[in-house]
RNA sequence: AGGGGCGUAGCUCAGUGGUAGAGCAGCGGCCUUUUAAGCCGAAGGUCGUGGGUCCGAUCCCCACCGCCCCUACCA
């Protein structure tokens, strides 16, 4: 693209009329041909960017309406609209022409005839291209072939678009396309369209379903002093009054549980957060999380309500409680529980010898035992080892076992529960068992969805967990203890149990999509400019008035 | 980060060691019930970027850029 043509600052004021146009586009011949046309219309006296148009109905609604009447209730009816739209085709036939315009995502068919609308109008029809937005007065009629269609009498031309729309049969194929310039991936694709209306469903249904069981929704601050929350590799950023670097967020739930002591007993939010880390299929930096808190609560009684929220949910959304998920069909209407232990025993490789009974598993060394065997068979198959990396502990290793044999083989809704303490810093203990956290993780189609535990809310326990952590260093971990946090839970944080839920990822099974990247309207993508994907960006730029010490930045 | 794949007209894609093609879109013409409208005509390209091999590279080799997939990282 060329660069745009800086108007020097104390330049007399320009006239209001006149256009300035400092950037141009590609395709350019067909950029210029459009923005010719649109001289041409302004000249023959239409206004090029009206601010109103008055309509009766949208192409939806006429749809709604109309869709059931049959041609000669029509003509008898003679139903009059004013309808707006995007012509998305264009099927001109000499002095008459059909054209479909959409609008709520829906299209309809006009018939703009020269003898109805007269020379004038007929001669701004014949300056439109698609893509263009125009809004037409008539009568509703059924064609030939039974279409529902707008006898145009009136047309107004509303917006002039100057580029063209993708082709318009295979649309838009490449995907970086698609996440660059999402504005023509929603006119164009409908999946899209139809994602994203279903990802806006989503999340009003999980809105209702709190706050018709007396949740508060609530905003916590997207910029932390502390990292916690989570074990993640954070952004940095600067706040310049304060002189103070700020992380965004990895997680809300330092905060959350801080309201939940301020005596909110049932919260939750909805919102970003922020991780530094890879991008992949099911990972994108910024992502959507729902968390929610109720106090006089435990894990236990989080796993029904999730199960319950689930069905509901997708019941809602989908018309059904066994939905379609690439190759499989995902039945939400019952859940597997199963605890990380029983797990590894359950998906333990054949190949591997009996599987360890979860006694043995329990057992102090237990898990460095079935490491060992694990990791002989995983070394004949050249696939990862469990325990490769440090000296993990016991409960560090059945985590890792659980995430090489078990997680993959999840894929109807499961319950994972009994989490060692060492991978749960934030979570109560079992009082039956102090080495297992009351936490439990729910997998779907491989991925893990959500995670709810029983809060820590012992501040000494707490604080010793912090100080732990800080002293283990690295990117992950934080500098320093949230000493304010542990304040608050020492002013009491009741009995509580909290759960997030990966918002994106449930719209990826909600909407059988397989990338993270088609549930999120703009995905972070390198470079980052829509003008990344076009052939020239930086140069040809024509008139290069700008000496090289005007420039200032 | 490692491995694999892709990058050709505005879009969707063919193709070849001898400087390139189709459909759609755009342009000119014809066409008053079409729907991927049709017919006729003309135009459109630094074959991602930069090097190398070769008489000659869009094609073969190397590097870089971007995207995709797999693996790794990732509570």
């Amino acid at each position: 693209m060329n660069t745009p043509a800086i108007l020097p600052p104390g330049s007399p004021k320009r006239p209001a009329r006149e256009r300035i146009v400092p950037l141009e586009f590609e395709p350019l011949d067909q950029y210029l041909q459009r923005r010719k046309k649109l001289n041409e219309i302004e000249s023959l006296g239409h206004a090029a960017y009206p601010a109103k148009y008055d309509w009766t109905h949208t192409p939806k609604q006429i749809g709604e309406q109309f869709g059931q009447r049959r041609a000669e209730q029509l003509s008898a009816e003679r139903v009059e609209v004013r309808v707006a739209g995007r012509i998305v085709a264009l099927r001109p036939h000499g002095k008459a022409a059909f054209a479909h315009l959409t609008g709520d995502g829906v299209r309809l068919q006009i018939y703009v005839k020269l003898d109805v609308v007269g020379e004038a109008a007929y001669k701004l029809f014949q300056l439109l291209d698609l893509g263009d937005i125009i809004g037409v007065s008539g009568h509703l009629f059924r064609t030939k072939t039974n279409e529902l269609t707008v006898w145009v009498e009136k047309l107004t031309l509303l917006n002039k678009a100057l580029l063209p729309l993708p082709e318009k049969w295979h649309g838009l194929a490449d995907v970086e396309m698609r996440y660059r310039r999402r504005y023509l991936d929603l006119i164009v694709t409908e999946r899209a369209r139809e994602i994203f209306l279903r990802r806006a469903q989503i999340i009003r249904e999980l809105r209702r379903f709190f706050d018709e069981r007396g949740y508060v929704e609530v905003e916590t601050p997207m910029m932390h002093p502390i990292l916690g929350g989570a074990t993640a590799r954070p952004f940095v950023t600067r706040h310049n009054t304060f002189d103070m670097d700020l992380y965004l967020r990895i997680a809300p739930e330092l905060y959350l549980k801080r309201l939940v002591v301020g005596g909110l007993d049932r919260v939750y939010e909805i919102n970003r957060n922020f991780r530094n880390e890879g991008i992949d299929a099911i990972h994108q930096p910024e992502f959507t999380m729902l968390e929610f808190y109720q106090a006089y609560s435990d894990a236990g009684a989080l796993m029904d309500l999730t199960e319950t929220l689930f069905r509901e949910l997708v019941t809602t959304v989908c018309g059904t409680a066994a939905i379609t998920y690439g190759e499989a069909t995902l039945d939400f209407s019952r859940f597997t529980r199963l605890s990380m232990r029983e797990a590894i025993c359950k998906y333990w490789p054949a190949a591997t010898g009996p599987a360890p009974s979860t006694a043995e598993i329990v057992a102090r060394g237990g898990p460095r035992r079935a490491a060992e065997r694990y990791n002989e068979f995983a070394r004949a198959q050249g696939t990862d080892l469990a325990g490769e990396f440090g000296s993990p502990s016991d409960g560090e290793l059945v985590g890792e076992l659980f995430e090489l044999i078990a997680e993959k083989h999840l894929v109807q809704p499961t319950f994972i529960y009994d989490f060692p303490i060492e991978i749960s810093p934030l979570a109560k203990r079992r009082a039956d068992e102090p080495s297992l956290a009351d936490r439990f993780e729910l997998f779907i189609a491989g991925m893990e969805i959500a995670n709810g535990f029983s809060e820590l809310n012992d501040p000494a326990d707490q604080e010793r967990r912090f100080r732990e952590q800080v002293e283990k260093g690295g990117q992950e971990s934080p500098k320093e203890v949230d000493i304010d946090y542990i304040r608050a839970l020492s002013h009491g944080l009741p009995p509580t149990a909290g759960e997030g839920i990966g918002i994106d990822r449930l719209v990826m099974l909600l909407t059988n999509s397989h990338a993270i990247r088609e549930v999120i309207l703009f995905p972070l993508l390198r470079a980052g400019t829509a003008e990344a994907a076009d052939t020239d960006s930086s140069e040809a730029n024509g008139s290069d008035d700008t000496a090289p010490g005007q420039r200032s930045k």
